[in-house]
DNA sequence: ATCGAGTATGGTACTGAGTGCCATGTCGGG
DNA sequence: CCCGACATGGCACTCAGTACCATACTCGAT
């Protein structure tokens, strides 16, 4: 039918809204008294709705503030998919690198350090972080597996990709600490380029 | 005065011996039922004693399968320590995993692919891994700092130094999780030797 | 205009992890 | 033999997350 606004229907453009508000109230009390300290029952006074559909929007209460990574992964499987075959997987990852930070740094970089501020600041979001980067993994290796040199004998290919894009994620991870350690001042841009050459000397 | 066992009082010989009856019986519940479904009251069950002195022994339910891991980050600064000063990050990291691996996976193959297991069967406990990794960083960054080649001009060493670390790490990560597959069989060593090889070529 | 299906909502009751507190017991040293 | 430190068990509580049910609302079809 005539899908006046982007295509979705009435029902999902709502649930999309109802989403967005409850995810800013909860981000809003986040900042102000902390995620530990913030009380599901509190965010959804303030979103003026029910507990039991706070559940039906967020998984838990993690998903509030990690929400937005799993699609991160599908972002760098399309990033990487666009780069020409004969580049080499490292030069490849780190201009993947660029369609995210593109999406995500470049677009609200205030939103992206306080988030980066709460990470670092919570342990269980942290573990949260790196245990969906560990999800990527999967999207990510049919891309990088043919851009690998020739499997030495009987090594396993499917290794050697995990650890290459673990390694880059860890890379990813670093410039961003370091990012956010200088208020954002620095250019994540360079930093990653400079932890990504230290890694792998003489990269690019 | 006299302490007959170790150098330690019989308080902290008990305490010790406590802790270590209640580790076994819950490991033993979660090979049996499964790390989610054996609840706290049923280890304190088992083991008879009570929920509180459970939380006197471990500070969470996670505990009981990642307490170990905080002592790895020692270990690989003691070991890193013993590294020769000229030797390149790399190769000094890769050498220090040797007293992890031998430390823990070859001391007892069967337990190190059984917590294994676990851990890639339950996103929670990846998730506290990984965590407990990041916190290895620290310990190690002063020793690697001193290895990196020069910084170029304005860049953060600490990025960098981080950066590689957590490569490093991420290889461990990869060449467990492929021996894993292998149920152990494979060489753990030369998985490790493969990746971090097709991280930074040439490497060794 | 009405009906019915699909969906959103609120509520209630439950489990299980983790915290805080207190009262009691036990062991070791003086 | 007693005192103090530490260990233990029990209780009450908070909070996240699950399951289920009853009630609205909305949309499309007749």
């Amino acid at each position: 039918m005539a899908e006046t606004s982007g295509g979705l229907g009435i029902r999902e453009r709502t649930r999309r809204a109802v989403r967005a508000e409850l995810l800013t109230v909860a981000m809003d009390l986040f900042a102000d008294k902390g995620y530990d300290a913030t009380t599901i029952d509190e965010i959804v006074a303030a979103a003026g709705m029910s507990r039991s559909s706070f559940f039906r929007y967020f998984t838990c209460k993690e998903d509030i503030v990690l929400g937005h990574l799993q699609a991160i992964g599908q972002t760098l499987a399309d990033a990487l998919a666009r780069r020409p075959a004969d580049e080499d997987e490292w030069t490849a990852l780190r201009r993947a690198f660029d369609d995210v930070l593109l999406a995500y740094h470049a677009r609200d970089p205030q939103h992206a350090l306080a988030l980066r501020h709460m990470l670092e600041s919570n342990p269980v979001l942290l573990a949260g972080n790196l245990e969906k980067q560990c999800r990527w993994h999967d999207q990510l290796i049919p891309h990088i597996t043919p851009r690998l040199a020739p499997a030495p004998a009987d090594s396993d290919t499917d290794a050697r990709a995990t650890a290459v894009i673990g390694a880059a994620l860890a890379c990813l991870e670093a410039a961003n600490r370091a990012w956010r350690a200088t208020n954002g001042q620095a250019s994540l841009d360079k930093i990653l380029d400079d932890v990504m050459r230290a890694v792998r000397p003489g990269a690019f």
